[in-house]
DNA sequence: AATGAATGAGAGTTCATTCAT
DNA sequence: TATGAATGAACTCTCATTCAT
């Protein structure tokens, strides 16, 4: 499962075969479908299981109490950031949405939630940092968006210096409200 | 090859085999042969000609001189909005960049050079604007990412104002510098 | 095995999966393989025990003495038909002769030892109404190939009556010996 | 196409394989796509295309004017004999029907034209040689429950002269109506 | 310039079978 | 006795590509 990941992030979803996954944990392709289905059903269970984790793990962090939002912010980040630059090939999310999205529409609704979810965690922290719930959530979209441009240009020109600029701007930005220090 | 590119932008390169692309031209799939080597080399001239095109009817809207420099960001943004918006497929620099850019080397240099002219018109915006080279490359960038993330939002959640939004804030920016809207 | 038999029967030789057999009986593929060393072994075995039943339940109808030969007649074709008809599945040894007698060798002789066996049932009962040896085999023959010809029908047009009607053309032909209806 | 109705027959629908199919014509089993769209399309087709052939070939010399009933019926067993005895192989319509009638709906529709057109053949021999329709439809319908059964056993028991004997069955009993041997 | 037949490789998937537990 | 993981082969089908016409 957790090689999956890595190997749909790095290749896409169209052009990782079930040979590629197999070979990746080191069984054979048919040996797959005694724990998935389809290729189609892994995937989602690979995004449903990933989406899970990040709430968990990084998602929750902005909800944390005992630090300001500023520090949570941080923390955030540095938690995200390894597994974006990890074989420099992103998020796995963002790059199955445009690969997919037109063509195969039962990924939407993990997709959505995703970036829902993501969303709603920057939202709760420019909130926490003195924002009204509009702004919050205005400022909330434009740094998720601002993160996966950056994502997308640091795959392009193979430099992960891209993603780290998209985060301090938007560290910078909480800054600017009145609580982003503030327990 | 204009259709090419739309089959291309809704379903991605690996999805698309050489029959659909065959088929929205109305040509058996050998025919293709005639035209192209392969499917990469298609691809590549897809994205070599539309390049040429966005050079030349787009990215060269931001050096006209007889418009203010918001009034060339409004046309500029005029003009890209239709494209991207079409069967809410997005940016084919964007999509393909996603899906590809790990595995298929080929098509960096294009897909690197449409950010970089992109960037670039950006960047010459925000100088006649009034800012710095740096802080126009900064602020360039920054566009960019901003719209390429607002397309990804755009198509998973099937919502067009998504990207409108993005563009409001490039011209908001723009205006905060002196010469925004002198010639 | 008794599920086996109704699942064979249904879905044929070939198209019929050990997954399916295991599940028509809530067992795992595996589990199978403790009691049928392979799926070849297992229709083999089938095919023996119902032959089994088929001489003991149904064949033997044709030898008891207390019994007219019509009255056995009629008593065998209701011990047959309810079997013949449950799911518009025919006869198991029909299908299966059909589907693999010219590919695999082993079936051959358990399908002929059924055939001979209900040939002869139906001869014993065409010589006690009065027929010569001779007379009777060819009887015997015939009633039992319009049997078998009527459950193809039967299936074809989903017409449980034209199993009904063979049955009926078999008992007016036995009418016509002189001790038919004698014990 | 004439490959594969002997490939069908032999070996049954499900048991036959693309590649077997393929190795038949001499051609790669990607070829066959070419032609047809699915195996299931492909069997479709066989059938189709031979219930045509039999159509004009077979069960027209049921209704050529110029011979007796009992001539014409003679003439047709002398045309179809040799199709069914070859290879020993039988009828693909009885073959197809008993394996897959149950499963693979889409064949319904072919197999019971097939088994229409051959009982009102007959019938209209039985019907010229002097029999009320009612009788006719009856008697036909016997005799090619009878020709299927004996195809059935010349398969189990490897005897062509199975079909023989149903054969001529069926012209003593055309034989017994009065105007069987008048034009 | 365009076709359509053909190919060989490989896709996703299913299968009968094995075996450690 | 029964499971469930694993395999390797075979399945149906699609693909990018070639080439004679």
């Amino acid at each position: 499962m957790r090689k999956a990941i890595i190997v749909f992030r790095k290749q896409g979803y169209n052009k990782t075969s079930m040979r590629d996954l197999a070979q990746a944990c080191g069984l054979q392709k048919g040996s797959f479908y005694h724990y998935f289905s389809s290729k189609e059903a892994l995937m989602l269970e690979v995004l449903t299981t990933l989406l899970e984790y990040y709430r968990k793990k990084i998602f929750a962090i902005a909800y944390e109490v005992e630090m300001s939002p500023l520090a949570r912010l941080q923390a955030f980040f540095d938690q995200q950031a390894p597994i974006f630059t990890q074989d420099l090939a992103g998020c796995l999310f963002g790059n199955i949405t445009l690969e997919t999205i037109s063509v195969e529409a039962e990924f939407r609704r993990v997709l959505q939630a995703f970036f829902e979810d993501w969303t709603g965690a920057f939202a709760h922290l420019f909130v926490q940092a003195g924002a009204s719930e509009e702004e919050a959530i205005k400022a909330a979209r434009q740094t998720v968006m601002q993160i996966e441009g950056a994502l997308m240009m640091m795959r392009v020109f193979q430099d992960i210096k891209l993603l780290g600029s998209a985060c301090n701007w938007a560290l910078e930005r909480l800054k600017r409200w009145p609580k982003a220090e503030k327990k």
